[in-house]
Parts: C-alpha cells; sequence; structure tokens
DNA sequence: GCACTTATTTCAAGCGTTAATTTAACGTGC
DNA sequence: GCACGTTAAATTAACGCTTGAAATAAGTGC
C-alpha cells in the first residue's frame, strides 16, 4: 500500500473542517469578533459569518459582549458556550478510580471517587467506572445526553485496534478490551488512553505547554514515562505505545531496571529508583511504612546539608539530563516540560542542574531551541487531561455532536417529503 | 496562539487535495483503472473521471492498455507519465558533488560528479551545483523548463525558516545561506535538507520501507544519523535537526564523543569509533592509509576467527541493539531499518545479534511490534532521495506544476478580458 | 439630524462532489 | 450475424461551499 497523504474529501468535509478551524480558535484564544476570526483564520467574512451563525444557532458559540471599535459598528464577540455541554474524565489511578465532570471550559462541575483496596479486578473497576459516570451526572444535573463524551486514562499501553485493548502490567491487565466492557453500560462516547498521554495533553492545553506545537512533557512518579506531541497533537506510533522514555536505556549495561533490563533511564530517575539508590549509598537502612513522597521530600531536605543525598540527586539530575538530551536530539521540541509528582519535586530543586546537565548531553543548535520548564498542572490532572479527548473530538469536527446529526437526518427527510 | 488543527480550505483546495490522493494512489501502487481507483481512494465515480481527465488533459497522466472485466467494458489503466516532467537530485557529500536527473518513475537519466579535493568552499560547491544541473539537463537532452524542482541533500542541519539555513559541521559551514546562493543561478524550485532524511525517504519510497507509515531509517557511516518517519513523513521537528540519534547518551559518563558529549551512540557505533575502539583493543597498533571501508571489511574478517575482533563487534551489537531499542520504546514504529555502508556492512553479519540486544533492551510490546531490516538501497541513494522531494511536492500538490499555473493565469487573464 | 467609520449580512458567481442516467465497449448465446 | 446482458466510463442535474462585492446595520462626532 502506498503512502497516502490526505483522506479524500467532500464538500461537506470542507465546511466541517472551516467549522473546526474557527472553533479551535474560538476555545483556545476566545472570544473573539466575526471580524478578527476572518483575519486570524484567512476565511473570507462571509464564510466566517454562515458558520458563526450555524454555530450560534445549534448552541456551541454564544455572543460575549462587544468592544468598540475605532469609531464604527462596534464588534460582537463570540466565544465558546461552556454550559453547552460537558464532558467527564476518568482517571483509572493505582489506588482509586476518580470520576470527574467538566463543562466545555473545563471547569469542574463534580467529581467523585472510589478506593481501589481490593486491586484491579478487571469487572470492579468497569462497574467502578459507570457508577462514578452516573454519580457525577447526577451531582452536577446534567443529563447522559447531554455529555459529549467520556475520556479515560489507565497506567499501561492503550491499543486502538479493531477494539481497543488495555495492555496495563501495573494492573496485572492483559489485553482487556475496556471499551467492550463498558459499552455493556453506557451508550456515550468513549475514549481510551494512557493516563500520562492525557496528563501531557492536559498540560499542553493548559499549562506550561500552550501555544507550542513540538513538545515533549516528561512525567517522573515512581516510574517513568513521557508524551510526545508532534504537530500539536499527541504521538501515538503504530500500536499507541509511543513515548516509553522510562526504559530507554542510557546506561548500557547498568543498573537492573524493575522491566527486566539494564540501565533504563527509570533505574535511575524514577521516585522508587533513586530512593533505592539512596538507600544503598547509605548501606542499607531502610525506612519502611513513609510514602514515597514523604521520603522523597526527606531526600530533598537532607540533600541541602550535602553528603550522600546531594550525590545522589546529583547523579539523579545527570542522568535525567542525559534522558532529555536525548529527546532533544531525537526530537528537536520547543520545549520540554516536566511533570509528574517526583517531577515536580525534583525539578523545583534541580531544574537548573538538570538543564546544566541537558545542554552537556545534548547537541547545542537543538539544544538552543528548546527550553526546559515544570509543569503547571499538578500532578493529578489525569481526569482532567481524560476529559480534554471528547472535547478534542467535538472540536475538530467543528462542533458536531450527536443531537445535531439526529437534527440533520430529520432535516432531510422533511426535505425529501416536500419533494415527493 | 492556540493549536489550529488545519488551514482552512477553499473549494479549489478540495479539489486539489482529492487530485494529490489520485495521483499518489497511481504513482504507487499504479497501473489501475478509474474504476479501481474510485474503490480504492472513496471518491466517485463522476470525481476520479473528472481529476483524471485533468491529469490527462496536462499530461501528467498517460493510459496504459486495458485489462479485461468480466465480461463487460474493459478497464483502462491509468498510470503516472514517467516522461511529463524530469527532477533532480544532488548529494554534497564528503569528498564530491553528485548530480543526477530522474524521469518521474526515477529512472536514472543522467549524471555527473565533481571532485570536492579543495574542500568546502560555499562559493566553489555553489558554482559545482549549478554547473551539474546545466550538465545533466544537456546530456539527458531536457529543457530547464521540464525540471520539477531540485532537491539538495547536505550533511549537517538544515533549518527551514525564513530562509534556509545549512549549519554543516563536517564542512565547516555555519548558517550558510545556501538556498539564496543557488538562487543567483537557477529559477528552479528548489527544496534543500539533510542527506540523511533523504536516504530515509528513499528508503521508504523505493526500498525496505515500502508501505510502512511509522518508521526510522538508521544511517550508520562513518557517524551515525537516523531519519525518522512519522505517518508517512519525514518528521523534522521545530527546527529541522529532528533525529540525532548518534548524539543520544547510551552510556552515561561513557566514551568521549566527536561531538565533546560523553556516552554517545556514535561512539560507540559509527566506524570511525569502532575501528577506535579495535585499535584501543589491539593496544595501538594503528594502520593508516587503508580506507575506513576497507579497515571495517578487514575486521569483519578477522571477527570469523573470534578473538578480539569479534568481542569489539559483538559490543557493538550490544550498543546498537540498544540504541535501536530506545528507538522502539520512544517511537513504536512499524520498522527500523538499517541502512548506510557501515550499517550494511555491520548489519549484514550481525543483524541476528542486534535484534537479540534490542529485545533485550526494548519493551516486549513494542518490539512484538517491530522488525528490523537492513536498507534495500545501498548507500549512495542520496541523491535519488533527494530526488524524491520535488517529486513529493510534485504529487503532493495534485499534479500542479509550473507550466500548468501559468496556463492558469493565461486562462483567467483570458476570461477577464472576455467580461470586459 | 447628518456625515463618517467600521462590522456584519446578503447575494450572485464560480466550483466541486455526488448520484443518477446515458453512452461505450465487450462477451455470450441464438 | 445480431440482439442481449454486463461492466466501465462519460454526462448531467442537484446541491453545497467559499469568495468577493455590495448592501445593511450600528455605532461616533459634529
Amino acid at each position: 500500500m502506498g503512502v497516502v497523504p490526505h483522506q479524500r474529501s467532500t464538500v461537506r468535509d470542507l465546511r466541517r473542517g472551516n467549522s473546526a478551524v474557527v472553533l479551535w480558535q474560538l476555545y483556545f484564544d476566545g472570544p473573539a469578533s466575526r471580524q478578527e476570526l476572518s483575519r486570524l483564520t484567512g476565511l473570507s467574512a462571509g464564510t466566517v459569518g454562515n458558520v458563526v451563525s450555524d454555530l450560534i444557532a445549534s448552541g456551541v458559540v454564544i455572543t460575549a459582549g462587544s468592544m468598540d471599535s475605532d469609531g464604527g459598528r462596534p464588534h460582537v464577540l463570540l466565544r465558546v458556550n461552556p454550559g453547552y455541554r460537558s464532558v467527564i474524565g476518568v482517571d483509572v489511578g493505582e489506588t482509586c478510580v476518580r470520576v470527574e465532570l467538566f463543562d466545555l471550559a473545563m471547569t469542574l462541575r463534580a467529581k467523585v471517587s472510589y478506593e481501589l483496596a481490593g486491586g484491579h479486578d478487571v469487572e470492579f473497576v468497569v462497574d467502578r467506572v459507570l457508577a462514578g459516570i452516573k454519580a457525577v451526572c447526577a451531582e452536577a444535573g446534567v443529563s447522559e445526553g447531554d455529555v459529549l463524551g467520556v475520556g479515560i486514562g489507565v497506567s499501561g499501553v492503550v491499543e486502538h485496534g479493531a477494539e481497543v485493548l488495555v495492555h496495563g502490567q501495573t494492573f496485572g491487565w492483559d489485553a482487556v478490551p475496556l471499551e467492550r466492557l463498558l459499552r455493556a453500560g453506557t451508550d456515550l462516547p468513549l475514549h481510551i488512553d494512557n493516563g500520562a498521554k492525557n496528563m501531557g495533553q492536559a498540560e499542553m492545553w493548559f499549562g506550561a505547554g500552550r501555544g507550542c506545537r513540538h513538545a515533549v512533557v516528561v512525567l517522573i512518579g515512581s516510574g517513568v514515562g513521557a508524551s510526545i506531541i508532534t504537530h500539536g497533537s499527541t504521538y501515538r506510533g503504530v500500536t499507541s505505545s509511543a513515548g516509553e522514555w522510562g526504559h530507554t536505556t542510557v546506561h548500557v549495561g547498568g543498573r537492573r531496571c524493575r522491566c527486566g533490563a539494564r540501565g533504563c533511564l527509570e533505574a535511575y530517575v524514577g521516585a522508587e529508583a533513586v530512593l533505592e539508590r539512596y538507600q544503598e549509598a547509605r548501606r542499607g537502612r531502610r525506612r519502611r511504612g513513609a510514602s514515597e513522597e514523604a521520603a522523597l521530600a526527606e531526600l530533598l531536605d537532607a540533600a541541602e546539608r550535602g553528603g550522600v543525598a546531594a550525590e545522589v540527586l546529583d547523579e539523579t539530575a545527570t542522568y535525567l539530563g542525559a534522558g532529555i538530551a536525548n529527546l532533544i536530539n531525537l526530537f528537536n521540541p520547543e520545549r520540554i516540560i516536566v511533570g509528574g509528582w517526583a517531577g515536580l519535586l525534583l525539578g523545583s530543586r534541580l531544574l537548573a542542574k538538570i538543564t546544566a546537565a541537558a545542554a552537556e548531553h545534548a547537541l547545542d543548535h537543538p539544544f538552543a531551541q528548546t527550553s526546559i520548564e515544570l509543569g503547571r498542572l499538578g500532578p493529578d490532572a489525569v481526569a482532567m487531561g481524560a476529559a480534554t479527548l471528547p472535547v478534542e473530538h467535538f472540536l475538530a469536527t467543528g462542533g458536531a455532536s450527536a443531537p445535531s446529526d439526529r437534527d440533520r437526518i430529520a432535516h432531510r427527510a422533511g426535505k425529501r417529503h416536500d419533494s415527493a
């Protein structure tokens, strides 16, 4: 098969596409007047007027006051109607299932969370997710028909084939057909993806990645992951497992990683690995009971006084810098964003050292094009990131949603009747 | 600025796009009948007919016999006319400038090459390139007006900004405005890119990458590079320097690389580095005079008898496997293609070991999705790869070329005159 | 109230796609 | 040898979209 560049398109795709361009502009840089939209999108004033009038008629866009012009008729400002529909984001985490409902502007409207003390039995998780969807709808007072879709972030590889399959070694999930299982309990559109990719998208839309087209969001928690954004959207590769940065080799023949290989980045910079290295350096004194978060914070404090702790952190910064340099050399991004709870913790103290180490290991030219920054959304943005998936779909289709499709069919049926 | 997904488009872009879809299909999987095109592209029979009749009228597409149908009117087979226009590819290499002229089917029609004994003085190189263009046109008997464009592959980073700038440390070039300099001597459309990326594209179009949408072409010569293909096209990053795989760190604190950093992949698997490691292992006996090619071939032969040579190669395979595993983990490609003169030499003997090392260092899931293969085009495909750039542009614009643009303008001017 | 400025809407013209219809080209069977 | 059925390609009518120009709306300043 050859490399076909675009899909074929019809005259209706054209409108959908232009509607998407307008809506996207309005969503990320709104409010704006029709005239401004015309200037920003390159569309003629007439087309913008048409598209906008459709969007207003369907309730997607509303007016938002007006703004004086230089003496003439004032601009009518337009913006996406946050209350048009809702979206739901789900974070299937290590310890709990979090379900959150947002309006289109990503304002949190309702949330519930369920503990997962009893492990990650698939049926139980599915049940909690479905219960959560009903619960947040009830709490926020919206009917399921007003929900654009549900985004679900899980840990592990999410394969988007004929059927969505989740491979989550952490949960002991092997090729779980999560979408099919959920489908039995709800009719809402489902968007299942890796949680790290979701958080990366949240950071790109609303955090440190705003305005970037090429970036990598690095996520350091107990383990290490990354979300790669190329041309403004998350890169997934051929089976959606792209971005496994944590298991790239940075030291051939080095430390054993929990994945079985040697010298993985995760074996040096993940919270678990950092603490382990610290314990080894202190000759095996092990502190059980304290959470990883607390232990890492303690290590950071200890490092203020120099000594072994400082050495471990320096080495961590070196490895992290080298890993980031690899991303810079391979992807030539505009920005590297360091996130995840451990990433934020480490980054807040070590960013300068990490950046210096990256400079040492990266080529000058791409390094000079890249800024290395801390994430802005905190470590709990998975559900929100997941909720961006239905919004993304909504924007990309130019604001079409199930109800308006029904309208169209009804309309056509009516017409046919007229002509008969 | 927000993340705008597509460009705005007009009804004419629509035709251009569909024309491109048809042409692309015909170029890579032709010949085909109109009906088959309709089935393959999803376009209606009418549209295919319209598009094809335009393409035939402009000479881009020609009929190629017919094929019986099941009893009815036979299929008329269509194909891209190889002789419609020509393209030129230029390889500005370490030792010489190669200029080659191809027809649209990438059949070589003429070639010249100039030695670069006197170094890489910019003016001299520019002069040779321009002379080469004239020479191959003369040799093939085509006028410059029949050349779609010139693709030029250079070593180093090619920055596509307001002006194309070439940063080539190997040549001592720093921000050379190559396009502007060439522009003084020719009016042909110029497409300047990194030679490794060009070779990668050649391998994708006509070599081991055919039919792949996500792949990485790894190029090992004296140094090490890579060309990353995502969604069927070369990934460049924000300033076109993506793919610097050779300088990713695989051994923090390891061998010193010629780039100044420590532990780069290139310091282990580039031909220069492999030979250097071999010399070190043999305690400094150095053989001057022999070319790198000959020396590496000799090393491979020596390794058949085991001993130090075999050890060096084993280590090389391990490092190369780890480097490839990193690509697999980060990009989740369908295929990794090993090319470059040293890559082909090493790969022909070590592919099994390299693959085994990659399996050890990569995660199981993405590794299982990836095949690791040798390149098929040999090490001298840079000029051919460069020549694919104007062809790519031609296909992507649906077969529009300078002359037909002139026609269109004339046509429009005529119309305006009529109506006035 | 009037001139002026600027934003938005309206409308004809030009194109492009689709789906249905017509025409063309071929094999088969009488 | 000729009508018939089958399949491919060309033609045509209907409809939708964008554009650019002209008209209209909505303000300001005098």
